[in-house]
DNA sequence: TTGGAATGTCAACAAGGCTGACGTATTGTC
DNA sequence: GACAATACGTCAGCCTTGTTGACATTCCAA
């Protein structure tokens, strides 16, 4: 196999211990990629599991409630408590469909919309400061890693979060 | 601000869309980078912790409980719980300081190397496919980035990790 | 030698996953 | 019109893994 040209990397990069130290770069950068969000959340009496709902609420208002399942890959029952008290707490309106009406559509209320805002800007900061100071170059290789460790369900999910959807 | 030359992207890369790209492609992707450990971990009774536990054990054999617990950034109490548990089936040695009586010094057991193995061979894997779906390039991208999320200890623990240490 | 700091353990509680069972409203199908 | 399937909510109970508080042991320095 031939070595390559000092820089230009090529696949006898992987070896056992590069790709250990890219397993513990996952581990320690999402403690930083949460941790901004939880310290928020911990002052009032949410978590992450609140987080990420308003964040998908966000992303698709009117949602329902299987899709919202799909996506965050937990179970119903406990979405529910989650959503119950975000519901509870006035962050998140829940409106029977029109067409279907046993489906539940959520969006966030004024005040969800300001929550989410403030989490969203914290982890935000964080991944622009991230992306700077890798450079664009980075950012794309980052993003490519990322997708090809997705299961292709959750490569579905990723896509199908588009702006135009 | 002119726009990039196609192909070589600029700072204006940044809009809070593509943030929330990001953040999104690393929250989906952190769910297949757990997800084959923890198929694994669910016949046994163990959990991520665990296996976290082992990684960083074997990692450096004959870390203190002092030391880990500022790796995994839990407390003691909750890492205790699950080195408790991992003592108890023989799967890590847990073994007195000679200097510092204080101290216990962990290490993996045969039947604990092989588990970590196992776990460890898996997410391998999927990291390595998703290296070699991605390119070299890209890799290095991928570094950058999560090496810059990382809190300023959090990397100082990264880099403490070191192979020759 | 004694008191404080460091290390590690035990107990109890909370968040947030999970399964299983069930109720209700609604839709679609035979 | 009867009936199965779907969407959603809920109760009950379990597990893992985080938390705080209290405590024992050990070391070191005043």
């Amino acid at each position: 196999m031939a070595e390559s040209s000092p820089g230009g990397e090529t696949l006898l990069f992987l070896t056992d211990e590069q790709l250990r130290r890219g397993i513990e770069a996952m581990f320690f950068a999402y403690r930083g990629f949460t941790s901004d969000p939880d310290r928020i959340l911990a002052g009032m009496d949410y978590g992450r599991a609140h987080h990420r709902a308003m964040h998908f609420i966000h992303r698709q208002p009117g949602t329902t409630v299987n899709n919202l399942l799909s996506i965050l890959g937990v179970t119903k029952q406990s979405l529910n408590r989650v959503l119950r008290r975000l519901i509870e707490d006035g962050l998140v309106e829940s409106r029977q469909g029109k067409e279907d009406r046993r489906e539940r559509h959520l969006f966030l209320s004024e005040k969800g919309r300001a929550l989410e805002a403030e989490l969203s800007t914290a982890q935000r900061n964080r991944m622009r400061d991230a992306f700077r100071a890798a450079g664009p170059e980075a950012v794309s290789g980052f993003r490519a890693v990322l997708e090809a460790m997705m299961d292709p369900e959750m490569k579905r999910q990723f896509h199908g979060l588009r702006e135009d959807t």
